[in-house]
RNA sequence: GCAGGAAUGGCGAAAUGGUAAACGCACUCGAUUUAGAAUCGAGAAAUUGGGAGUUCGAAUCUCUCUUCCUGUACCA
């Protein structure tokens, strides 16, 4: 009987399916795990042998976890919204709902065939109205809270309006806009309704805000910081400008420390945290306020009272300010700038406003500054300190301003030594003249009244403590993390549900939710540039009958209200537009890892039950790409804690552990496109003395090394051209003339130096099935994929193939080095193609793929399927008699050293390790000739996570007639193990010579004694006498002397 | 600049203080075959990026330098 994987496959995955094998239960005696992918994109080019790595990984680990006796979900879905199919809706008419479902069964069909362990029953697909219902309800729950910093968690917004009802907001401690304004509890009760909205929305969890953001005009729609790479969108690299528009936000920031400190709580590497922690940017320090020192000679008024607020985190160097520098936005410098020095500062301001974020990130050496005129006073010496404006502060940071301390803080020296501004010196004994001490440790301040001797934290503690005093400043801590942006100017993303009266945003009541997308006839912006949603006719709300109705009935109820200024009477007929803009592709990630855990016929009623998401509390172990750091992983982490204080939620943190997967990398492949000529050393001449070869050819790399006498030849741009190359030609001549076709007159020349020979190259992409394991090129199939090289020359060495070279880089379509598992799959099988992606390497690392090196995996699965196939002609054959004691103890050893590495390697997800394991077991088995059922059981029960189809055919065979997926794992005896002598290693001062069978139960001092008598020792120390004996029994004997 | 990670044959890698290089690919030779593929057997090949230290003993721990990768960037 033969290994035929594709019929073993296909009737092992038609058997789970109907079987629902892996279908969760949400009532269990077992314990629960949840193993979760990061859902897919579904991508009209379906999935690439890169895709499934961390998918065979988590699914290795769910099938090892059912082994374990765990109920276990696993479950997969869809991230259904998003950029791609609405691109491809623009450039094709085509509704994103029918490509999103086409890709959506490619993927399924793709998935299905590498044999994943999935809970299909729990799909979900966050652009189906029936999920995205859920997310439009948490965005609603979201306007409904605010954040207590006094409770420290976000509260329903009726215990906000008690608290203003009651005394006003001056005690209120919250998360909020800056531009409050203070009021009482009889200010807040004569408010008019629109007044209270317009103060609550600067509250609310979301808001509204004239925010400036990432406009990407190319995409016609707002980016995230993190969807910016260098400047430019992530997706497609188009240039990101900065515009400022009426946006919804998420205040994120409100939940800064906590995002924080949780990162303590769970299991994610440190690379991530450090990511997640460097994004939130927290920063100790102080907040100073400095006054200004009025100036006659400023013409605006309000410089009387004018204070520059600054945030530091050295309040310890106050002492050591000799300038401040103002961001050029900073709405300070327009009424504190001289009328002198008005002129410049204003063609600095204009010259920065130019300036595009980009041009400012590129060029951050030129230092550029503008002096005010004005001057502050210094809180504690009442000393004036000039103020300018410097692009190197940042309006976005903090407050705008910075107290300047050139002695402390490099870019402060650097801007004061460009505009000749004093760097007094607070550090004692520390040469500042080169550059600025920016080292908190090791120092003491002086020249610095009353924190003189002290060090970084003392002063720090009492600098704070004198601004108190003077009520110039306070202790302040300062997070880096910004609210974050949550409108896109799209179509295919989630309708909010909004509606505006008076221009106030107003929530549809859940009861009516889902509100789903409107028909559109195109999915461009609009020609007012409103998005695309307000190109449907029918996108109004009737609060009357509580249904989506065409516009025109708002334009009459508009005009009915128009004549009506105060807008406060009703005299409309309950109308009103709805939001254009959608929610972004993080909205429907934030939370579905929930949706998961309730069953499909319990969905209507809630995200999910109470009962579920107390049964499944959070995810267990995580796999994704380490590129949603500061994305998906950060936005989930802030929903969850959000949902978890509004009671709606049992646990604060989304995923306990979490592993990066690393990425497969495509092996592509370059052939060189040569052209071979001779320059006249006169530009004019054209004599018949110029030759050169009959157009283009392609050139193998080997040939190339050859002739160009180099083990690797530099290759730059287009084209290489070696003028070193004439001198050494004669040596290299014979092969030159081989392929070349070179007349002999034309040799004599080169050879004479009266030419040179110039050779140019082309690298050119090579479908990447074209080449085999040897690098070597199929010529008549590249010839057949590109027909103009049909008459091409091919030069090789003799008798030698095409050789290419081969470089490791991202797959993509243009460099013809993506591999579809679809091939593999065919070729080899699931089980080989699992097995694969699991031996290329540690999980975490990038590797290259290269399809050559699957056939050991593939030979490796064959041995296995012949260790159960020993009969005549191959027929399945195990032997069921119970195990001889004598040769059964080889063959429990090899087991049971397989059963400790798999689930050790399992446990720490070193996977590529266990395939090595599994490969040694089977070898050693064959090699012993093993055939009892004894052995062969269990290890097809360690092989199943990793190889599950060839498990189940072979367990069946055995005589199982249930799957052996809950099969337990086998139970490791050390008993099998146990060794009566060691092998010493002897080692000569920490050199091993040779080594020693000794019984493993002799003594130290027994071992030291023999082997110091051993002649072979005593050739090794050659008379010289030992200094020191080391005995490691067990491990080792080392021989100092 | 800052933060994190990495460097072991031709390639992917194993070994986390105790015999360095397991396992696989590629390579060479042999058997089988009309040939190729497949299969089986045999073989050649790496002193752990450089330097120093700790230790009886270092790929592994410490310091330092070099190179590469990832993230982040005028964050006060």
């Amino acid at each position: 009987m033969k290994y035929n994987f594709n019929d073993i496959e296909k009737k092992w995955q038609d058997y789970w399916a109907k079987n629902e094998t892996f279908k969760a239960s949400n009532n269990s005696d077992k314990p629960k795990y949840y193993v979760l992918d990061m859902f897919p994109y579904p991508s009209g080019a379906g999935l690439h042998v890169g895709h499934p790595l961390g998918y065979i990984a988590s699914d290795i680990y769910a099938r090892y976890k059912r082994h374990k006796g765990f109920n276990v979900l696993h479950p997969q879905g869809y991230d259904s919204f998003g950029l791609p199919a609405e691109q491809y809706a623009i450039q094709t008419g085509q509704h994103p709902v029918v490509t999103t479902e086409a890709n959506i069964k490619t993927y399924r069909r793709q998935l299905d065939q590498i044999g994943f362990s999935f809970d299909w029953s729990r799909e979900v697909r966050t652009s189906n109205p029936e999920y995205y219902k859920w997310t439009q309800w948490i965005f609603i729950q979201l306007f409904e809270s605010w954040y207590n910093y006094d409770s420290n968690k976000a509260e329903n917004i009726d215990t906000l309006i008690k608290m203003f009802e009651a005394e006003g907001n001056t005690n209120v401690n919250a998360a909020c806009d800056d531009d409050i304004n203070p009021f009482t509890a009889e200010e807040w009760s004569a408010f008019s309704e629109t007044e209270k909205q317009n103060i609550l929305l600067k509250y609310r969890l979301t808001y509204l805000a004239e925010t400036e953001v990432n406009w990407c005009p190319a995409l016609g729609t707002v980016l995230a910081n993190d969807e910016i790479v260098n400047g430019v969108s992530e997706r497609g690299g188009h240039p990101v400008i900065r515009k400022k528009m009426t946006q919804w936000s998420m205040r994120i920031s409100a939940y800064a420390e906590r995002l924080l400190q949780g990162l303590d709580t769970i299991d994610w590497t440190d690379a991530l945290k450090d990511i997640q922690k460097n994004w939130i940017g927290k920063s100790v320090g102080a907040s100073v306020t400095f006054n200004v020192i009025p100036n006659d000679a400023v013409t605006s008024s309000a410089v009387e009272k004018s204070q520059i607020e600054v945030f530091t985190t050295r309040p310890d160097t106050i002492f050591g300010v000799s300038f401040m520098t103002l961001a050029p936005e900073h709405e300070l410098v327009t009424q504190i700038t001289t009328d002198e020095q008005k002129a410049e500062v204003e063609a600095y301001i204009e010259a920065t406003a130019k300036r595009s974020e980009r041009d400012r990130m590129a060029d951050v050496k030129t230092i550029s500054g503008v002096f005010t005129g004005a001057y502050a006073e210094h809180p504690f010496t009442k000393e004036p300190i000039p103020i300018w404006i410097g692009d190197y502060v940042l309006a976005s940071y903090g407050t705008g301003a910075v107290m300047a301390v050139p002695c402390g803080d490099q870019r402060d020296y650097d801007f004061a030594k460009h505009f000749n501004i004093p760097i007094p010196n607070i550090f004692e004994g520390v040469d500042i003249s080169e550059e600025a001490f920016a080292s908190k440790d090791n120092v003491k301040i002086t020249n610095s009244d009353f924190l003189n001797g002290m060090n970084y934290k003392k002063a720090t503690k009492r600098a704070i403590f004198e601004l108190e005093q003077i009520g110039q400043g306070e202790g302040k801590t300062n997070y880096r993390l910004r609210d974050a942006v949550f409108s896109r100017q799209r179509y295919w993303g989630e309708p909010f549900p909004v509606y505006y009266k008076d221009g106030m945003p107003q929530m549809i009541d859940e009861k009516h939710l889902p509100l789903t997308l409107p028909e559109v006839e195109k999915y461009l912006p609009t020609e007012e540039g409103e998005p695309p949603l307000g190109r449907a006719d029918v996108w109004a709300w009737d609060t009357n009958t509580n249904s989506v109705v065409s516009n025109d009935l708002v334009a009459e109820a508009l005009e009915a209200t128009k004549s009506d200024t105060s807008r406060t009477s009703v005299s409309d007929d309950g109308i009103y537009p709805l939001e254009l803009n959608t929610m972004p592709g993080w909205a429907g990630s934030s939370w579905y890892f929930f949706r998961y855990m309730e069953e499909q016929a319990n969905r209507d009623e809630a995200f999910a039950t109470e009962d579920a998401l107390k049964y499944w509390e959070n995810v267990d172990l995580y796999i994704g790409g380490s590129e949603h750091a500061t994305g998906h992983l950060l936005y989930s982490r802030f929903w969850v804690k959000f949902l978890y204080d509004r009671g709606f939620v049992g646990v604060d943190e989304p995923f306990k552990k979490l592993i990066n997967q690393g990425m497969i990398l495509g092996t592509s492949a370059y052939a060189y496109k040569i052209h071979c000529f001779i320059a006249a050393k006169n530009e004019e001449d054209t004599s018949e003395k110029r030759w050169s070869t009959e157009g283009e050819g392609f050139i193998s790399i080997d040939f190339l090394e050859k002739v160009l006498d180099v083990d690797k030849f530099v290759y730059n741009g287009n084209e290489f051209f070696s003028h070193g190359f004439v001198d050494n030609l004669e040596k290299r001549l014979s092969y030159l003339m081989e392929v070349l076709d070179m007349p002999e007159n034309i040799q004599e020349m080169i050879i004479k130096k009266e030419e040179t020979l110039i050779m140019t190259a082309v690298s050119v992409p090579v479908i990447v099935d074209y080449v085999n394991s040897s690098d070597e090129l199929d010529v008549q199939a590249f010839k057949n994929w590109r027909p103009e090289s049909k008459n091409m020359k091919f030069y090789t060495l003799p008798n030698k193939n095409f050789k290419l070279v081969r470089t490791v880089e991202k797959m993509s379509k243009s460099k013809y080095n993506v591999v579809n598992p679809d091939d593999i799959v065919e070729d080899y099988g699931a089980d080989s193609l699992r097995l694969y992606e699991m031996f290329l390497g540690p999980l975490e690392q990038y590797k290259p793929w290269n399809t050559a090196g699957i056939t050991g995996v593939h030979g490796f699965l064959k041995k296995l399927w012949k260790l159960f196939h020993t009969g005549e002609n191959g027929a399945f054959y195990v032997d069921s008699s119970p195990l001889g004691k004598s040769e059964g103890a080889e063959a429990l050893k090899t087991l049971h050293k397989t059963i400790k590495k798999v689930e050790e390697d399992i446990e720490n997800f070193s996977f590529n390790t266990s395939v090595s394991t599994f490969m040694i077991a089977v070898n050693e088995l064959t090699a012993q000739k093993c055939t009892s059922k004894e052995i062969l059981e269990p290890l097809l029960v360690l092989v199943s996570p990793y190889a599950p189809h060839i498990a189940e055919e072979l367990w069946e065979q055995l005589g199982h007639t249930e799957s052996i997926s809950t099969a337990p794992f086998p139970k490791f005896e050390e008993k099998h193990l146990v060794e009566r002598s060691k092998n010493y290693p002897i080692s000569f001062n920490g050199k091993m010579r040779f080594t020693l069978e000794l019984p493993l139960d002799m003594s130290k001092d027994e071992i030291e004694k023999t082997v110091l008598a051993h002649e072979k020792t005593q050739e090794q120390l050659q008379g010289r006498i030992p200094k020191k004996v080391i005995v490691v029994p067990g491990k080792i004997v080392n021989i100092v002397g």
